[in-house]
DNA sequence: GCCAACGTTGGC
DNA sequence: GCCAACGTTGGC
């Protein structure tokens, strides 16, 4: 990989249930709309600091096998997610304004499935691994920020799986 | 399915 | 602007 120097770091969550990483290398370009989101922190990340070729892990959550699943990279800032104005929606929002849209999201492509999930029991016992969300209490984002180096050394770990 | 921890809503 | 009630998240 490329490392950039204004290369930001990201994780997403999803239910697999609903969109796995092998829903995303399925889609047609291996690219997906991350579409849903509706919660106003997690927005503020996908309308104001989530950048082109910036690095996604794909996170798999409420589902047998916790944990980070798969890398992708950001194809398209940040967009009115068009899913708050469908009434037959499941994320339709009637409180949203068309001229001021609540809802944002960007477009993520697949950079890579990982041999297998990096569980967030592992994770939790890096003793490197103390800033991310995943391993404090009570954070529950869907969107959520990585350091560097808290990246580099869980895409090592996910790599040497 | 449980339930703790959050976020949002809405009456006042 | 407070805060109780309610809904949701997400690990277990």
């Amino acid at each position: 990989m490329k490392w950039k120097d204004d290369m930001n770091y990201w994780l997403f969550k999803s239910e697999p249930d609903a969109f796995s990483i092998d829903d995303l290398a399925n889609s047609a370009n291996q690219t997906e709309h991350w579409d849903g989101i509706r919660n106003y922190q997690a927005r503020n990340f996908l309308r104001d600091d989530v950048k082109l070729g910036d690095q996604v892990f794909i996170y798999h959550s409420s589902c047998k096998n916790v944990g980070i699943a798969g890398l992708a990279e950001v194809v398209k800032e940040g967009y009115v997610d068009h899913t708050q104005f469908d009434p037959e929606g499941k994320y339709y929002d009637p409180k949203s304004p068309q001229d001021n849209p609540r809802w944002y999201m960007v477009d993520v492509k697949l950079v890579k499935k990982f041999n297998a999930v990096l569980s967030l029991k592992d994770i939790k016992t890096m003793p490197e691994i103390n800033e991310i969300g995943l391993v404090k209490k009570g954070h529950r984002l869907s969107i959520m920020p990585v350091q560097e180096p808290e990246f580099k050394q869980l895409l090592a770990a996910c790599e040497a799986i």
